[in-house]
DNA sequence: TTTGATATTGACAATCATTCTCAATTAGAT
DNA sequence: ATCTAATTGAGAATGATTGTCAATATCAAA
């Protein structure tokens, strides 16, 4: 019943309101990237009692905590997804918006090796490939 | 006496008034890559009646004809460059905020590989790595 | 050159995403 | 059951950026 993401709330020590489980079970319950509107919209379809203020926070306080991570694809607004184990990068269709997740290790390494080559230690980093896909005939 | 960047706005067609001869004056002598407040008071000191908004307006109009291109660097401001023919990345001090250029064919040549392998054609790309200083002792 | 259509400008209002404020409510430890 | 600190909703405030509009300036054509 209670979600895994749950219990890390729990582990940091966050309070679990009855706004929190619901936005909790959203984000757990969304594998595309949504953004603020679109989270508060599935939030407020099975809790009306949700303001968009919470989500804004919430986000926020999940972020903070390690949960979640925040995109930020051309558009203006932030997108998010959980932050699971696996790191992966984003490739973007220029023309549906559409995101698919990708991981290459060897371009991971190449990264670091840039960095140090540079002076400096990576902490991070942003990878976003945009596409258009290409039609056979 | 008339920089590149001019002859490639006669080029496009834009007409040169003596506010975006200032503006891409600053443009051309930033290697920086500066923010719509920096153009502005940059510009501001070479002349005065040139006003935020017209900066505002004249970046986008150069990044519609493909002379400057903006990047998003983690905080929320659009910040610029002039495009060149010799593509790069950039390496993000986190620190500092200074920002360091790249360029690195195998991680380009791996992008395509991975968009292609995706079943898309790459139109462009964002790497941006974040970075700490290593310190030798 | 003068003219004229059209683009550009400054000032500031409007917008959009996000954060802040504050009084009222609530979770969770005791 | 009680208490304290965290959380909430509503809406004001912020910061970056874009839109509006009347006045002005550019560049092409006469």
């Amino acid at each position: 019943m209670s979600s895994s993401i749950e219990d890390l709330c729990i582990e940091k020590g966050l309070k679990l309101t009855s706004q929190r489980r619901v936005i909790l079970q959203v984000i757990e319950e969304s594998d595309d990237h949504p953004d603020v509107d679109l989270l508060y919209k599935r939030a407020s379809e099975l809790d009306q009692s949700v303001s968009i203020a919470t989500v804004y926070r919430t986000v926020r306080v999940l972020e903070e905590a390690g949960i979640l991570t925040s995109h930020q694809f051309g558009d203006g607004r932030a997108r998010f997804e959980a932050l699971s184990e696996d790191h992966h990068d984003h490739l973007i269709d220029v023309e549906t918006g559409e995101v698919i997740e990708f991981h290459n290790e060897e371009i991971e390494a190449l990264q670091e090796k840039i960095a140090e080559a540079l002076g400096y230690e990576l902490v991070d980093h942003r990878l976003e490939l945009y596409g258009r896909v290409i039609k056979k005939n």
